[in-house]
RNA sequence: GGUCUCAUGGCCGAGCGGUUAGGCACCGGUCUGCAAAACCGUCUACAGCAGUUCGAAUCUGCUUGAGACCUCCA
């Protein structure tokens, strides 16, 4: 069964009902990351919302093909007005070969996608095992006429472009308006007008990568590798491509010119963009300095933070907040993160302790269609957590007999409960691993504690607790015995 | 400078013309040897000004403030 999902489109600017080119399939592409450092947390978030697309995707019943590139090529930049490529920088910062570079933050990656929970996409091309396939795309657009080879480097014809189609179709811009505004660039001279961008770049000598190509040694364009990679496994036209905010323009604006200078259509039904994560009201970014790495946060050594926060609590946190608006990372936001997922895994563990009643005095129905619905309404996932804890308060009512809940409400309530929080949310179900050493330890001094509370010995039972606490441990005394933690 | 987005209660964050978002904190209560924890309940905000409307946080205009993109960027 499928569900029928509405998903804000960038392109038009409206949600749009996602109607897939095969029926039962979607084709989703995210642009990943380029390997040249460790991803920060702001990166991280992108893919993270991207996880909860797909797995609403499958929820709803899609075979689901997800492709999300490893862009190991590196690109020139030009931010401090020099021409090298970021892996390439990268590379002789450390002393290594630029696949060295690009194969050790792909390992930390991979670590980081299953410390943070994430489904694995279906397949992660990379750049540079698409030389060829970017190679015959920058051909086809010589071919059509909207690219041109000067110096053997290969430029996007921009203007001609603009005769036949309309560029700035996505991000909303008027190339002709910003012409003036636009600052003065390298190789600028080598372009015949500004909005072109590089399909292919003559090799410098001192470049770590170097690629063959009709056109002369060199390396590909940065836009180039996605258009490549998308045609090549999922079409020239399929149904969702994904990215970061910042990648609107220009990156996503030229794949779609590649694509339709090329194949003479636009790529990607749906373009989906998720927002960045703010600190302190400012995007995260590497050159702010303002951010911090995935595991600086759950080994508690970022500056920014007292404590540490499990990778839990930070998918959480950001599940809380729409994909498609800026979340600022606090500590008093994750704190709060922290300790209302703990209630709703609480209410979890108690269901299969619930007792069950002739009818249900809530409408269970009800409540599961609203799961459904918030995540079908553009994948609300703050939505869906405020229904969640309506589910909380309700498990916690029947739990104190305030109201019940008959037998088949309750199997169906369990399964939704775990369905929405762990398979769509993305929260692993995996207990805290404590010492398994501590636990008979623990059992033994509770235990003692327990026999010194039977004879009201307050004192010793006060001690014990006391002396725990000091070494950071917390008793709950409870009607259903002592718990720690 | 250009293009665009956003401004919500102590904090974080939903909301897309009329109904309680939700979480955390605070406060009140239940429980408890005490404490903590847990649970229940309360708190009712929408930057400012004007307009449209029977009705606006939600639409329009202006003002103020913040941010993003325009250059590598998730």
């Amino acid at each position: 069964m499928e569900h029928k999902i509405s998903i804000y489109n960038s392109l038009t600017g409206k949600k749009e009902i996602l109607v897939p080119r095969n029926e039962h399939y979607v084709g989703m592409y995210v642009c990943g990351p380029t390997l040249y450092s460790e991803p920060h947390m702001g990166n991280m978030r992108t893919f993270i919302n991207f996880d909860l697309v797909f797995r609403c995707l499958l929820h709803a019943g899609y075979k689901v093909k997800y492709v999300r590139n490893i862009t190991d090529a590196g690109h020139i930049t030009n931010s401090a007005g020099q021409e090298e490529d970021s892996i390439g920088k990268a590379a002789r910062a450390e002393q290594l070969q630029s696949l060295e570079i690009v194969y050790k933050y792909n390992v930390k990656f991979q670590e980081l996608q299953r410390l943070y929970n994430m489904l694995p996409p279906s397949i992660e091309p990379t750049a540079t095992g698409h030389i060829q396939e970017q190679i015959e795309i920058i051909e086809k657009i010589l071919e059509n006429g909207y690219g041109y080879v000067i110096n053997g480097s290969v430029y996007f014809d921009t203007k001609k472009y603009m005769q036949d189609y309309n560029y700035g179709i996505l991000s909303g811009r008027k190339v002709e308006e910003q012409e003036n505004e636009t600052r003065a660039l390298n190789n600028q001279e080598e372009k015949r007008f500004f909005a072109d961008f590089a399909l292919w770049k003559k090799a410098n000598p001192d470049d770590m990568q170097i690629w063959r190509s009709p056109w002369g040694d060199g390396n590909p364009g940065w836009h180039i590798e996605c258009t490549a990679m998308s045609t090549k496994y999922l079409g020239k036209q399929f149904d969702i491509h994904g990215g970061g905010m910042d990648l609107k323009f220009p990156h996503h604006e030229d794949e779609i010119a590649q694509s339709c200078g090329s194949f003479g259509c636009q790529p990607a039904s749906i373009w989906m963009h998720a927002n960045m994560l703010n600190v302190n009201g400012q995007k995260m970014s590497k050159s702010l300095g303002n951010f911090f790495l995935p595991k600086e946060i759950v080994e508690g050594t970022s500056s920014l933070f007292q404590k540490p926060f499990p990778p839990n609590v930070i998918r959480f946190f950001m599940m809380q907040a729409h994909y498609r608006s800026t979340l600022d990372v606090t500590e008093k936001g994750l704190e709060a993160a922290e300790k209302g997922m703990g209630r709703l895994l609480e209410a979890i563990s108690l269901l299969n302790k619930l007792p069950s009643s002739t009818s249900s005095s809530v409408d269970i129905n009800a409540l599961l269609d609203s799961f459904d619905k918030a995540i079908q309404d553009d994948f609300n996932a703050p939505i869906l957590i405020a229904n969640l804890f309506e589910a909380v308060r309700y498990i916690n009512l029947i739990n104190d007999s305030k109201e019940t809940i008959s037998k088949d409400d309750l199997i169906k309530l369990t399964e939704a409960m775990s369905t929405f929080v762990y398979d769509i949310l993305g929260i692993s179900s995996e207990d805290k691993s404590q010492d398994n050493r501590l636990g008979p330890v623990m059992d033994l001094v509770i235990n003692l504690r327990d026999q010194a509370r039977e004879q009201k010995d307050w004192t010793t039972s006060d001690k014990i607790r006391d002396g725990l606490s000091a070494a950071g441990i917390i008793v709950k005394d409870s009607k259903d015995g002592t718990k720690w933690s």
